[in-house]
DNA sequence: CCCTAGCGGTGCT
DNA sequence: AGCACCGCTAGGG
């Protein structure tokens, strides 16, 4: 019987001006941000004594770039991001958030005709809502096509203050 | 404003 | 294979 690898991830904590978010990790990089209390029913954590070199420099680095996404400023140097969870039409609409800098916004619809689906709008949706690493994978940047806010799994509540800090809060409200 | 039909991807049977 | 979800949209009353 051949060994199976089951993915592992590690949980840490990382202190921000908006609260406790818990960040995973792969071993491939950073794999899931919860917010803070939204921490739901996560594996259990590894031992401090597991916790590699390389894990302490993507956690650092991932730590400062919430900061700074939180405060609604370019992240800056981001660890690798592992969006492999997803299927792979869930890591096009990803890989398609990343482009949208702060300060800017696009809409399902949009994103739908950027991966050639025009008609996929309401899968892009669904798609945002499974992505794994909020705020970083910027996803609170995609409204409807009406200018209004959307959904957002995390709570309405934190999309918006995202957009506000970042300066694109939509005037229909 | 509200309502509806139509849409695509995903996960569970 | 079928079906019920979903962070949607365009069109019409």
């Amino acid at each position: 019987m051949s060994a199976r690898k089951v993915c592992e991830i590690t949980w840490m904590s990382a202190e921000t001006p908006d609260g406790i978010f818990t960040l995973g990790y792969s071993e491939s990089g950073l794999c899931a941000v919860t917010f803070p209390g939204q921490e739901g029913a996560l594996g259990s954590d590894k031992l401090a004594s597991s916790v590699t070199a390389q894990l302490k420099r993507w956690h650092k680095l991932a730590t400062a770039a919430l900061t700074r996404a939180l405060a609604g400023k370019e992240p800056g140097e981001l660890p690798p991001l592992d969006l492999t969870s997803g299927t792979t039409f869930q890591q096009q609409v990803w890989r398609a958030l990343l482009e949208i800098r702060p300060g800017s916004t696009s809409h399902y619809g949009r994103i739908a005709r950027e991966l050639g689906r025009a008609t996929a709008c309401r899968a892009v949706g669904a798609a945002c809502g499974a992505n794994p690493i909020p705020v970083l994978v910027p996803c609170h940047r995609v409204l409807a096509a009406d200018q209004k806010l959307g959904g957002f799994s995390g709570g309405l509540d934190w999309k918006e203050r995202l957009l506000r800090r970042e300066g694109s809060l939509p005037s229909v409200l």
